[in-house]
DNA sequence: CGCGTGATTGAAACCCTTCAAGTTTAGTGG
DNA sequence: CCACTAAACTTGAAGGGTTTCAATCACGCG
């Protein structure tokens, strides 16, 4: 509970005691590696607060490709925004690729914050506009950056992720096939040698 | 005025006298066709609502490419909501590709409107829910689809901008180029065609 | 009419994928 | 702790889809 405690009182918005009484409201659940949590067609009741671990969202296609929307290491949510506020079935998968705890989150739980703290209301826009900033930042870079600058951009901005997912799921996230990341790294290694 | 004004009385929670008085306190202004709104560097202040006309977001890299974020006809709100909200300069172009009229949203708009009515929250927050799901829809189809799936989604989705826009630009919002849309076009006419 | 912009077409080059084979790594049970 | 197996990663060759560059065509507008 941890990371979750520093998550919500980072801001000063949040006592001790207010936060054990919501804590306790909460559930806990522990996923194994590999374990689904979210399959399409479900409608999303709640997202996930990941306390220690990763997580992954994904799509496949009809053609049986993966595509990965997200990852979720310590101290983010994953969820399907979509599914969850308006009520409809999710096309996402959602799993566990390390061993994860994570705290499962209603989809009024921002309101209970609101209710508690009204400033927490700034706190969830504040964190739906980081979630756009993000995305347009990916579909600018889907829309005209090579192999080799994707993953570059991925390396930078996730040092830590880089090292933790396995590589076909990191080309996965950027577009490409696991061998095209493969010569990509090659090419690079090359490079940085010569220099 | 009359499209803005359906836009904020449909969901009920807008007298007309409430409107009259908001309105007025609005700067509402035309663009001739080609002219430039926002330049990367700026800080945006404002957001546009579309009246009438069609304008659109883009970036240029480098090289010389524009990918372009996003089209915003009638009824639609533009801007660049990371710089708005955090304050931070633009990477982002806006022009006109039609004469428009459009009217100029503070960035405290959405505020000014709780103030009159807390039930604008909700219809903020829903808006920044629908433009999450079209964003995640789109990296998802630049994750994995080809250039004549796009398409086709691009037309199927916005079938009146795909007689408006030149065809070059929605090339470029789908991140090819002009080119191969062109040959995309050509086969689909084909195939229609010997059915 | 002539100019400029947008659309088309062709040929070559390029990037990435696909498929198939190896090699390495990691996890499991003896 | 080693041996074995499966998964992950690498490498090669062939193929496909897009891009690039260049030329041509179509059209609207001053």
């Amino acid at each position: 509970m941890e990371n979750f405690k520093r998550y919500l009182t980072q801001n000063g918005a949040m006592t001790d005691e207010r936060f054990e009484a919501l804590y306790a409201t909460l559930l806990v659940k522990r996923y194994d590696k590999g374990r689904i949590l979210v399959r399409p067609g479900e409608v999303c009741k709640h997202s996930f607060f990941v306390e220690s671990g990763l997580l992954r969202a994904y799509t496949i296609t009809e053609s049986g490709k993966t595509h990965i929307i997200q990852f979720a290491p310590e101290n983010w949510i994953i969820n399907d925004r979509s599914s969850a506020y308006f009520n409809e079935p999710t096309v996402l998968f959602v799993d566990a690729i390390e061993d994860t705890t994570a705290i499962l989150l209603d989809n009024d739980f921002s309101c209970q914050l609101a209710d508690i703290n009204p400033a927490y209301t700034q706190h969830n826009e504040l964190a739906l506009h980081n979630h756009i900033r993000h995305q347009q930042m990916r579909i600018n870079s889907l829309l005209g950056a090579t192999a080799e600058e994707r993953y570059l951009d991925f390396v930078r901005q996730y040092p830590d992720l880089t090292l933790r997912v396995p590589q076909w799921m990191i080309a996965s996230y950027l577009g490409i096939t696991p061998e095209s990341l493969s010569r990509v790294r090659k090419e690079l290694a090359k490079k940085h040698f010569s220099k």
